[in-house]
RNA sequence: GGGCCGUUAGCUCAGUCGGUAGAGCAACUGGCUUUUAACCAGUGGGUCGCAGGUUCGAGUCCUGCACGGCUCACCA
């Protein structure tokens, strides 16, 4: 920790605090009210009123503002929700407590106890009989009127972010009402919350690249989770119909304003489902979400207006290509059907492929770089290509495309659906695809984990499944541009990359 | 990993053509018994991200590095 002139007055306060004889960091503090009761409960009341009620309370809070005056002081301080006034006069404090009002910095924290009152300017204050000294903030706070507005600081300390913004708490707090409403929704519908593996012995259930760690005790590798499907399918096949678990993946790539090495996801699955069912539960999920944490059901998202109206849009991938293509000629849907005809689009756009990537990587590279960048409305993308989804049921009229689909809102994928491929014959071929395509060098293909296999045997129902990524619902919902602002402790490189500060190598 | 931009007091930011390092808030001293971005008078505070280079002289120009931001690539 640093040590400036600052810190060294602040500890010299601190010293002449307990000098005075107050405790330097006392425990606990016995509170009729916190700041946020008192405003919401008294906030409105006329002034004589509450001179006639009497109200006496004890509330603690941290110093925002101490304005002295000569032989009276006000001090503002807060919950960190909302803010209140004491006020101060020598004549009604012990002198001991008039010394410690002179010793006490912005930051600290303090307990009053007095009367409510409104001043002449109309301000509702407590009138303090009792200041209690609770404890001393070494370093002082971001400055009171202009925040903290440097980025890196504010991901770094986040903690005095929170005390400087109060916009950021604000961001937190929807999080969580977020996350609630998604709960009420799926337990009021008899879905189960369960908890599956974070650490697993394979990293299979999506296509990304994992963290690895080792087992000390079973001399083993272990894999942070890229994704809990193939644990929540076991529980489908073990008699459960239907779960859900809200949990961090952990996926070892890139980092930007749309990805964390640790993110949020909802996955849920539903026997007896089918992904156009999923389609009209999300369509349900996110427009009660949006009810109970926004204004209305139109949310501003940067310079777009974004509308969760129902119904939403829906279109095969093939269409979204389609409509959305740069210019006034684009490919017929028939042309998008085959290998040569996606080709000649890629070509088109100019966009290069590497030569051993087959039509559905294709057919999924047009859509990310012609549709999904405009699928601003919420908008379900139907009918992928089966080679992309290697978990994914076949459709009935064409198995090189699945029943699957994703939702895009604000131009980012939102949620990922399908129709579960519950046939192990099948899904055992399908995972020796993936494991062709690593042998070529996809270092992200699936890897096959036999188990999964085996529990498809003793038989899944015809069940459906979806994922939905909160951070970026809750970017969407809260009007953030950066993931990293959803997450309270988004990634950063070390500040201080000292050897002595790196833990040990494991051996 | 590439490109562009940034890093100056505790916080927010200026700093012109290369010529003694600036402001507001915060801090310190004094004054002030209903203030509210309190006010009045005064004072102190800098490894200009780090390391080199050019120059009589570098916050300013050049090179490298670190960290961050945006963006592209990668990646659901």
């Amino acid at each position: 920790m640093e040590e400036n002139e600052y810190t060294q007055q602040r500890r010299r306060n601190l010293a002449d605090i307990a000098a005075l004889g107050f405790p330097s960091y006392p425990a606990g503090y016995r509170r009729t009210h916190s700041v946020s009761q008192i405003v919401t409960a008294y906030g409105a009341y006329p002034g004589d009123e509450l001179e006639a009620a009497a109200v006496t309370v004890r509330v603690p809070g941290r110093i925002q503002a101490i304005n002295l005056m000569g032989k009276a002081a006000f001090i503002r301080f807060t919950d960190g929700a909302a803010m209140l006034q004491a006020y101060l006069r020598k004549n009604d404090l012990p002198e001991q407590e008039w010394l410690l009002l002179k010793r006490l910095d912005l930051g600290d924290f303090i307990g009053v106890a007095g009367r409510l009152f409104r001043t002449k300017t109309g301000e509702l204050s407590v009138h303090v009989e009792q200041l209690t000294f609770l404890t001393k903030a070494i370093i002082p706070p971001p400055d009171k009127h202009y925040g903290l507005h440097d980025i890196e600081l504010r991901y770094r300390r986040r903690y005095a972010d929170l005390i400087a913004n109060c916009d950021v708490r604000a961001v937190f707090v929807k999080r969580a009402q977020i996350i609630q409403a998604i709960r009420r929704f799926f337990d009021a519908r008899g879905y189960l919350e369960v908890e599956t593996p974070m650490l697993h012995p394979i990293a299979s259930g999506a296509t990304a690249r994992p963290f690895v760690t080792h087992h000390n005790a079973l001399d083993m590798p272990l894999y942070a989770r890229i994704a809990p499907e193939l644990y929540l399918k076991r529980l489908i096949v073990g008699g459960f119909e239907k779960v859900y678990e809200i949990n961090r993946n952990f996926r070892n790539e890139g980092l930007s304003t749309r990805h964390n090495p640790e993110f949020t996801m909802l996955e849920f699955y539903e026997a007896y489902a089918t992904y156009e069912d999923l389609m009209t539960l999300t369509e349900e999920l996110l427009t009660e979400v949006v009810a109970q944490t926004c204004a209305s059901d139109t949310i501003t998202y940067g310079e777009v207006t974004i509308s969760f109206a129902r119904p939403w849009r829906r279109l095969t991938m093939q269409e979204a290509i389609v409509a959305h293509w740069p210019t006034a000629d684009p490919p017929t849907i028939a042309e998008l059907d085959d290998l040569a005809g996606v080709n000649r689009a890629l070509e088109r756009l100019k966009l290069p492929m590497a030569p051993h990537l087959g039509y559905g990587q294709r057919l999924g590279e047009l859509f990310e770089h012609v549709a999904e960048p405009n699928l601003i409305q919420p908008t379900f993308i139907t009918r992928f290509p089966t080679e992309l989804s290697p978990l994914a049921r076949h459709a009935d009229d064409n198995p090189n495309f699945v029943d699957r689909f994703e939702l895009f809102i604000g131009g980012m994928e939102c949620a990922n659906a399908f129709t579960e491929l519950n046939d192990p014959d099948e899904q055992r071929r399908r995972f020796e695809q993936q494991l062709a395509e690593r042998a070529r060098g996809d270092d992200e293909a699936m890897p096959l984990d036999e188990d999964f296999i085996r529990a498809l045997a003793y038989g899944m129902p015809p069940t459906a499944g979806e994922g939905v990524g909160i951070d970026r619902l809750v970017m969407l919902l809260t009007n953030q541009r950066s993931i990293r602002d959803v997450i309270l402790f988004p990634h950063l490189r070390p500040e201080n990359a000292t050897p002595e500060a790196l833990p040990a190598t494991a051996p």
